[in-house]
DNA sequence: TACACGATCATAGTCACACTGTCAAGAGTT
DNA sequence: AACTCTTGACAGTGTGACTATGATCGTGTA
């Protein structure tokens, strides 16, 4: 196991500088000289290992990716319930954003709108990943979690939308130094979700809400009976 | 009112040019020599209007977008409530968009990651409707329409998020001649966040929800009074 | 030690394209 | 006609991606 420390090949030491590089002054400001530099190899050598600067771009977001996702799918089967599901994969995206800021600023700032990143083995992985969050989301409607007519594109829009616009932003702000406090939001996040297309029956034993119209007819019902309510 | 059909100035016709081919090729991979083409000037006169190639993309969205945003905070002000000055906010937006999709491809997909363009007046414009929208939803919670303990700032990136997110995927999704559905999906989106935030107490004339446990409390006050329902 | 061979470097060169500068040809005005 | 302002044609510069080539270094092998 000592023979694991990996002595870094120098591809490897490219795609860290140019990940550096093209997260700090975006892919179209950085050079390739600047990378070669930093990466303390010559121009030549990053042309040897990467066809183009695109293909370079295009590598650096793989390992990455791929391993985070194959973990994730590996271990959602085995959390019991949609909402613990959707908030393990949710809780994967915003670590796996938060704790690689220079990797979410390439991802979401300069790959997300490229037309050819989409035809790339690094995104095929998110694709995966985005299609493991609507089955859940789903399976949810499916099993009477949430209300039947929830359009689950849009949930899966909503939960995906909006941690990416809050690391967009927290990148746009200019202080990706500071630890950002969206993993805090997660729970907020679900809860107002959750609470908007969670089906409002009595089937199990989440808190039930009844519109006042209905309070009427109901307050008969409970006079009536002793207040068991059967459904 | 006759003399009001403009004779469309060089600039103008500059300018259209670059939206089209700037959304459809991108900004790195439009030339000025095309956009000159297309706008039926020589390169000299887009240099003459615009002094780079960066200028001219941010001009391009800087009337569209001070003129909606204006009009929109013109209109909203005389909007009763506010989760009907949050919708038409929102679909202030989602038409602009759906109704300027090179524009909106523009913006979203190549304006939004660019630090630059934050210190533009369009980005200004735009800034400023974002706030008015985090207005509306502060006014919200202090008002008792919506929970006292929601973050404002989280409900406004759940709601531009969503949207943002869903124009971005149907730009990306390669069809942007059809038209979307997403402003179909605006009320079905509003119902899921106002129904997670909605304070559910009995102190404003909205659609008024009780958690079952106070059901046999609130029937016997039924059956003493009539039926109205005093604060 | 000597040799062979693959990896890496240095360097020079090509090409595309943003951008500049110059000057001449219209168009409108006086 | 003279004057001015706008526009176009075109040549030229600089940068940076990418290519081509031969030198050099490191390592394994005879």
């Amino acid at each position: 196991m000592a023979d694991k420390i990996k002595p870094k090949t120098r591809k490897d030491l490219i795609m860290d500088a140019a990940l550096c590089i093209f997260a700090e002054k975006g892919f179209q400001n950085a050079t390739i000289t600047e990378i070669s530099k930093e990466a303390g190899v010559s121009d030549a050598t990053v042309y040897e290992y990467f066809g183009t600067k695109e293909d370079l771009l295009f590598a650096i977001p793989e390992r990455i990716t791929k391993d985070t996702f194959e973990a994730s799918a590996k271990v959602i089967p085995y959390i019991k319930g949609v909402e613990g599901k959707i908030r393990a994969i949710l809780l994967f995206y915003i670590q796996l954003y938060q704790s690689n800021p220079n990797y979410s600023a390439l991802v979401l700032l300069q790959l997300m709108s490229n037309k050819r990143f989409r035809q790339t083995p690094a995104h095929t992985a998110i694709r995966k990943s985005s299609h493991v969050l609507l089955d859940c989301i789903r399976e949810g409607i499916a099993d009477g979690t949430f209300k039947k007519d929830s359009n689950p594109y849009l949930v899966r829009s909503m939960f995906m939308g909006t941690i990416e616009h809050l690391f967009i932003h927290w990148h746009m702000q200019g202080m990706p130094k500071r630890k950002p406090s969206i993993a805090e939001l997660l729970d907020p996040l679900l809860e107002i979700v959750f609470d908007g297309i969670r089906a409002k029956k009595a089937d199990s034993g989440t808190t039930l809400y009844l519109k006042l119209e209905d309070a009427g007819a109901l307050a008969k019902i409970l006079q009536k009976k002793g207040g068991g309510t059967t459904s």
